[in-house]
RNA sequence: GGGGGCGUGGUGUAGUGGUUUAACAUGCGGCCCUGUCAAGGCCGAGAUCGCGGGUUCGAAUCCCGUCGCUCCCGCCA
């Protein structure tokens, strides 16, 4: 016998269907007893009358909560059933794997332990629909990223993650044994987008790990988080880079929304908006005076640049003036910015690159990268890099690379944003922090 | 790395110097009732109040240290 999704019995009525599911509740009466049954497409009442089969009845006195069971039943409909108006009467139960009790973590309690403790016991914590629902809409933001850029002529590529040398920073990398020496986890495929330019790729995207061993704790950070990566040729300015990403989050935000309104409406109580493009550009300098204005003082370290609460503050600043929740902050000071992004020829000091701050949190960083050797090389020394640990870098400007730009984004930090969750650690399947390695 | 907050049965909380043999909810076990449906009722097991030290006649409660968690800053996606 066929499985039915339970969310599909409906259909069925009158006719003999096999479910698989979790029992989800039992209760166990004198003469009936009543589980509720879960699969990923919905919730379902069987019935069983005790009499009819007493050590039936045992085997089912015996399950644990979440046990994940196979049973075939007659589907009837039932007004009485609260639960959907129809039930499944009882013919055959297997227990495909019984769950011993109590259960460390009860997914359908009505108060939710502490997210530590959740992740401890991720795997039924995961049991929950608001949990699974933030990986459906996952899968539909990334399935839509590619779909964009597909139509767009992007390759995909894979970097690798083990690197013979920390890029540019070195500070925040992790170091691994590799054989008799030491290799380091990469913080970025930037060197590797940015080489495919060179090899004629013109466009690419990736989706991969990064890794980044600062001691963070905060709500949005992780030490290895996914990152969502694209680089394109030909560009004339970071401009250029802001208006694709634009329309590709309007079209990934377009598509969930077709998919997914409901039940985003159901778990997270709002109404997906797709955002309106283009969206809002704030140069930093400007950035700064209207946080100023609205009588926050930035720490007086921030030269150039802008601090959490300065970016919640031009987020706040943005829903109100134009009522959208993103924002690109442009033109960032060259004290902020890596040693390869490019600057505006009429003024030295500032990049062209930006952030692009959703809902006042920071997902994306991207700029035009500056693709003149001689200009790298000079932007390079004077940020006190040494030219050898950056050779293989440089040497991709040295054959014929065309302008470029790029940008990464944080693809938890995206679901957080999309779905208003408060902690990455609900955004991400398995979060990985400072303390945090298992599960 | 710096700062704030928290740490009480499995889980979530109350109690913030003495009437606490540490309470409540939920979960767990048992019994009763019932075509149940956020089920209901009764009974029971389960916490030396993170750990160590100190103050005090007396500490879950105050102090110090330590560990863990958490949030913010730094760093960033």
């Amino acid at each position: 016998m066929e499985r039915v999704f339970i969310g599909d019995l409906r259909q069925h009525i009158g006719a003999k269907v096999k479910i698989k599911g979790w029992l989800q509740t039992l209760r166990d009466q004198k003469k009936m007893q009543f589980l509720i049954v879960r699969d990923h497409t919905g919730l379902v009442q069987v019935a069983f009358e005790k009499q009819t089969d007493t050590a039936m009845a045992e085997k089912i006195s015996g399950l644990g909560a979440e046990s994940a069971v196979v049973i075939t039943g007659l589907v009837v409909d039932n007004p009485i059933v609260k639960l959907g108006g129809l039930e499944l009467q009882l013919h055959t139960l297997e227990v495909e794997s019984n769950a011993a009790a109590p259960l460390p973590l009860d997914p359908f309690a009505e108060t939710l332990p502490s997210l530590d403790y959740r992740l401890d016991w991720r795997f039924l914590d995961l049991r929950r629909p608001q949990a699974q629902a933030i990986f459906r809409v996952q899968t539909t933001a990334v399935m839509a990223m590619r779909e964009y850029w597909l139509q767009n002529g992007f390759i995909e590529m894979h970097s690798p993650k083990l690197m013979g040398s920390a890029s540019e920073s070195g500070a925040e990398v992790f170091a691994v044994d590799y054989f008799e020496r030491k290799a380091y986890l990469a913080q970025s495929p930037q060197f590797y987008k940015q080489m495919a330019m060179a090899a004629g790729f013109e466009r690419v995207f990736e989706i991969g790990p990064a890794f980044r061993a600062d001691p963070s704790f905060t709500s949005r950070h992780m030490t290895e988080f996914t990152s969502v990566d694209m680089e394109m040729s030909w560009i004339d300015s970071h401009e250029d880079v802001m208006a694709f990403q634009e329309r590709w989050l309007q079209y990934v935000y377009q598509r969930v929304k077709d998919k997914h309104d409901a039940e985003i409406r159901e778990h997270f109580g709002f109404d997906l908006l797709v955002p309106a493009v283009p969206f809002p550009r704030i140069p930093m300098a400007e950035a700064r005076e209207i946080v100023e204005k609205m009588g926050y003082r930035i720490p007086p370290e921030k030269k150039g640049d802008i601090d959490p609460e300065g970016e919640r503050l031009i987020g706040k600043y943005v829903k109100e003036k134009y009522g959208h929740d993103f924002v690109f902050l442009t033109d960032w000071s060259i004290n902020v910015r890596p040693f390869y992004h490019m600057r505006h020829p009429e003024n030295n000091n500032i990049t062209r690159s930006f952030d692009l701050i959703a809902s006042g949190l920071e997902i994306t960083t991207g700029a035009q990268r500056e693709h003149r050797y001689d200009v790298l090389v000079k932007q390079a020394q004077e940020k006190g890099l040494s030219l050898d640990s950056i050779q293989f870098y440089l040497d991709f400007f040295r054959y014929g690379c065309p302008s470029h730009g790029g940008l990464g984004l944080g693809l938890s930090r995206l679901m957080m944003v999309m779905l208003n969750l408060s902690n990455v650690r609900e955004a991400v399947y398995l979060f990985r922090g400072p303390t945090r390695l298992t599960p």
